[in-house]
DNA sequence: CTTATATGTTTCGTGTCGAAACTATATTGA
DNA sequence: TCAATATAGTTTCGACACGAAACATATAAG
């Protein structure tokens, strides 16, 4: 069966994106999993950058998200700053040294080789069919989608700014395109809490 | 950039296979890496189903492997049988018990649901641009392609039979389509010791 | 005001993973 | 021919991811 050959090809491309990873993060003292928290602390945004945003994101449990942050943190690639609102929450954010190894990891150096002599249309449209696979393949497992603001169904425009529907704040363009936790798509059944 | 959103969404996608692996091997004593070794010795030719072939194609050393291995073997997932002329290899062969666990486990159930209204020439494409990018990210990373038999520069075609050029042997239909630590397609350089 | 819920941490047991030492068999080459 | 070397695989050990569960604290609900 064809989705038999797409799983076996995407497991594969898997496997080489850990052994990068951990090849690549074995020279900063980094494990796989530690690049992918970072990669995702680099990416979302105010709302989603908290150690339950991490959670959900990798599908881990809390006190093993916990520990990952630790190391993070001792490394000096990530900062805690409590929320103003709720002293529960703790905020993580990219350092620039932490930025600099996202940038040193991803995109992986295989994937730019291998890309070399394809267009960047061809590029883009497997891309947007991956994104398509994704964003069903989350609903599907009852996921959260993790999408931009930009595509989110709570995202609203008044008179050129953004706003957020959900907490009524606004946002910049910038916070657009960042990732959310809250995400939903346009088009998706609602189910907020 | 373009590959940058390519190298998070396939991360992504990474994670929930591994999560949905994670989940469905808890319900079989399995853990990820175990089922993905599971998955390569259901799909690999006879001169694959070794330890070495295991540990090229996940990228970890004999040892690890050896250990994956051993854990499948008491599970009953697979069987080691002595090659006939070389006493230092061990193949390992799936059972009937460990093609059972396999065709619960793959695809995995979210990809076949995410899939479910995305017809099959599409789906048809993007496995095939998806495995575009894996051949040329495995030349990439120097790995090894573990393509089919079919595709492979050693195959020979005498009179309707197929036969390896490398071993001699001749090969069944059945077995051009398995999956050999040998291959080489033919456009890429001859790297045969 | 009491109970329930949510965020995050710590502890502990299981088990992956790589490194390295080891056994056994096959190949090479002088 | 036989010693040196290479290859397949196992075992041992230490580091550490990971989940489960107990815990602390803060907010929400009734």
């Amino acid at each position: 069966m064809s989705i038999d050959q797409l799983h076996t090809t995407l497991e594969r491309l898997c496997n080489l994106l850990r052994v990068e990873a951990r090849e690549h993060g074995a020279g900063n003292g980094l494990l796989p999993v530690q690049l992918e928290a970072l990669h995702y602390l680099g990416e979302c945004n105010r709302y989603s950058d908290s150690v339950q945003g991490v959670s959900e994101y990798l599908g881990q449990t809390k006190g093993t998200v916990s520990q990952t942050l630790k190391v993070l943190e001792k490394r000096g690639l990530v900062k805690k700053l409590p929320d103003s609102n709720d002293r529960r929450i703790v905020h993580l954010q990219t350092t620039a040294a932490g930025r600099k190894t996202l940038d040193k990891v991803v995109p992986a150096l295989f994937l730019i080789e291998a890309l070399k002599s394809t267009s960047e249309a061809k590029i883009g449209q497997l891309t947007e069919d991956l994104k398509e696979v994704l964003r069903a393949a989350q609903q599907a497992r009852g996921a959260k989608s993790f999408g931009a603001c930009i595509t989110c169904r709570f995202n609203e425009s008044v008179e050129g700014a953004f706003q957020c529907g959900l907490t009524g704040e606004k946002l910049t363009p910038k916070d657009t395109v960042k990732i959310c936790r809250e995400h939903l798509f346009p088009d998706v059944d609602c189910k907020v809490s």
